[in-house]
Parts: C-alpha cells; sequence; structure tokens
DNA sequence: AAACAGTGCAACCGCGAATTC
DNA sequence: GGAATTCGCGGTTGCACTGTT
C-alpha cells in the first residue's frame, strides 16, 4: 500500500502558511476548483505537498468557514453532538456550518473536555469487517444473531462532510435571533434533520449541564458515565438523563425523524450488548 | 523584568478507506 | 483481482501568546 511521500522527504516548506503561499492556494483553486491535491501544489506553483495545501484550504482558506469565537449555543450542539457521535470531529464539524473538524476538535480538547469527562473511547474503526453484519438494524432487535461473537464491535461509520453547497441551512446560531434558532439541514432528500434549538428557556429541557454537575457532587442517583450511557437506569430506579436524549429532545415531537429511529435503535442494540456492526450502507443516509 | 506554566491553535503524522490503473 | 495512488480522518505536536509568580 502506497502512501503519499512526506513533505521532508521531498524537501517542501513545511511549518506556517506565508501570505503568499495563501494567496497562490486561493487564486489556484478559485479558478480551478477543489480537488487533485496531489497535483495542485505544482501546478499552483507552491513547494508544498498536497495534503499541507488541502489541510490549509479546508482548515483555513475556505470562504465559507466561519471566524471568531464558538458561541454558547455552538458550545452546546457541540456537547451533545459530541455525548451522540463520539470523536467524529468531521461529522460533528457538518452540523456546525463554518466550523472546521480541526476547530471542533481543537475547541474540545483544550476547552470541552476540561469540563466534560470523555466516554469510553469506542471510536477507533476495526480493521477488517465483522462476519456478523445484520440486513437491519431493527431485524436484529427482533431476532438477536444466532452466532453471538464475545466482542462487543460497533462499527462507527465513515464521517461524511457536508458540503458547503448542498446544504441547506437557516439561520442557524448566528443571529440575534438564536433564542429560538432553527437549524435545517436537507441533502438529496435523504435526511431532513429540523430542530427548534431554543437555549435560553428551560421549558420542556433538561439542563444536561446541571445534571452533569449533580452527578460530580453526588447530589444525583447517577453518575457521570450513566449519563454517557445513554437510557440507563440507577439503583433507584431513575433514569440517568444522557446527553443523546437530550439532543434528540429538540427535535419535532410530532415527527419521529429516521435520525431519532436509528439512533433508539442504535442504542438499543448497544445497550443489549449484542455483538453488533451496522455496516456502512445502514447507517450512511443517517450522516448526510 | 524575568522565568515559568498554562493555553489555544495551526500544522503535521499515520492510518484506513476509496479510487484508479 | 490486486497493487498503487489519493483522499479524508482523528490523534498528536510544536510554538506563539498570555497569565502568574
Amino acid at each position: 500500500m502506497g502512501r503519499a511521500p512526506c513533505c521532508s522527504k521531498v524537501g517542501l516548506h513545511r511549518g506556517p502558511w506565508t501570505p503568499k503561499e495563501d494567496s497562490l492556494l486561493t487564486n489556484y483553486i478559485n479558478s480551478h476548483g477543489e480537488g487533485h491535491w496531489r497535483s495542485l501544489p505544482k501546478q499552483a506553483g507552491l513547494l508544498r505537498c498536497g495534503k499541507s495545501c488541502r489541510l490549509r484550504w479546508m482548515n483555513y482558506l475556505r470562504p465559507d468557514i466561519k471566524r471568531g469565537n464558538i458561541t454558547a449555543q455552538e458550545d452546546d450542539l457541540i456537547i451533545r453532538l459530541h455525548a451522540l457521535l463520539g470523536n467524529r470531529w468531521s461529522l460533528i464539524a457538518g452540523r456546525l456550518p463554518g466550523r472546521t473538524d480541526n476547530e471542533i476538535k481543537n475547541y474540545w480538547n483544550t476547552r470541552l473536555s476540561k469540563k466534560i469527562p470523555s466516554p469510553p473511547k469506542n471510536t477507533k474503526r476495526p480493521k477488517k469487517p465483522s462476519p456478523l453484519v445484520p440486513a437491519t438494524a431493527s431485524k436484529l432487535l427482533t431476532e438477536p444473531p444466532v452466532e453471538m461473537e464475545t466482542k462487543h464491535m460497533i462499527h462507527q461509520p465513515k464521517a461524511v462532510r457536508i458540503g458547503p453547497l448542498n446544504r441547506n441551512v437557516s439561520g442557524l446560531l448566528t443571529s440575534s435571533e438564536s433564542n429560538n434558532d432553527t437549524y435545517t439541514s436537507s441533502v438529496s432528500g435523504e435526511i431532513n434533520m429540523s430542530s427548534n434549538y431554543n437555549s435560553n428557556s428551560s421549558e420542556g429541557e433538561v439542563d444536561h449541564h446541571a445534571n452533569f454537575a449533580a452527578a460530580e457532587n453526588g447530589s444525583a442517583p447517577w453518575s457521570t458515565g450513566d449519563m454517557y450511557n445513554s437510557g440507563i437506569y440507577v439503583d433507584d430506579g431513575t433514569k440517568a438523563p444522557s446527553f443523546s436524549d437530550q439532543l434528540l429532545g429538540y427535535g419535532d415531537e410530532g415527527n419521529n425523524t429516521v435520525w431519532e429511529k436509528l439512533y433508539d435503535e442504535y442504542l438499543q442494540l448497544t445497550n443489549a450488548g449484542y455483538g453488533v456492526e451496522l455496516d456502512q450502507s445502514e447507517t450512511q443516509h443517517l450522516l448526510i
């Protein structure tokens, strides 16, 4: 398996980009478009490897990138999405228009990870596919696999970035109207995740910061770990609140989305301890 | 004012998946 | 069908900047 040579091995520039390099890259992509990163540096007159060019463009130079501080609403959304998706930064970034995966990853690592403990690591993709691939997730709920494997492997589907051209986002977390922001992401008609996001109102909304604080100071019957283990019932029969439940709670009650349904199935499968690996094709449409 | 520690972020690295030949 | 190539991702590093002693 061949790998792209590292910049250091071919004597190319490394380190911080200069304004001139930025200009060359931006001008080239503006006139020729993205892609073909391998040949791009040479054609653009840059002494950089393609990988470096791609990174610079994706994380810094793209015109749709939103600079500036992460807002409280975005902060909140990142926490919820991280509870749901784990360290799949590109996926999380796809729900935060104008934010890059690198930015969110940095934000999490430098700030949020200090506020919130990391859930158990399960984001590593398996090296080879499991022989156990269910036809559908729901089928498995009623028909536990005959051949149960001892390992509990959950396949984390590959993250898919939402392209700026295909995304339909209206008024997300950007304006003074953010008291009742609406987030709509619709691509190819496959999924329409629409949420009424009311960050200031506590009406009908669980405050996960308070829940988390309660877990930490021992005033709640659940632990912080329980909050990650969505839907778990603690000793006194109380259901521990989960970050993920709250995320889903923002959805339109009357419009039970595919996302929500599949997520429920996913949780049930994981909580049931099945050695389930969801095939990427089963979940791909949820990630777009 | 200097030294040190902590923080934030851009960039790099290595890997696996997808694509091409 | 398999090797080579390219792409995209998450983890990690290095360094500039800021705060503290």
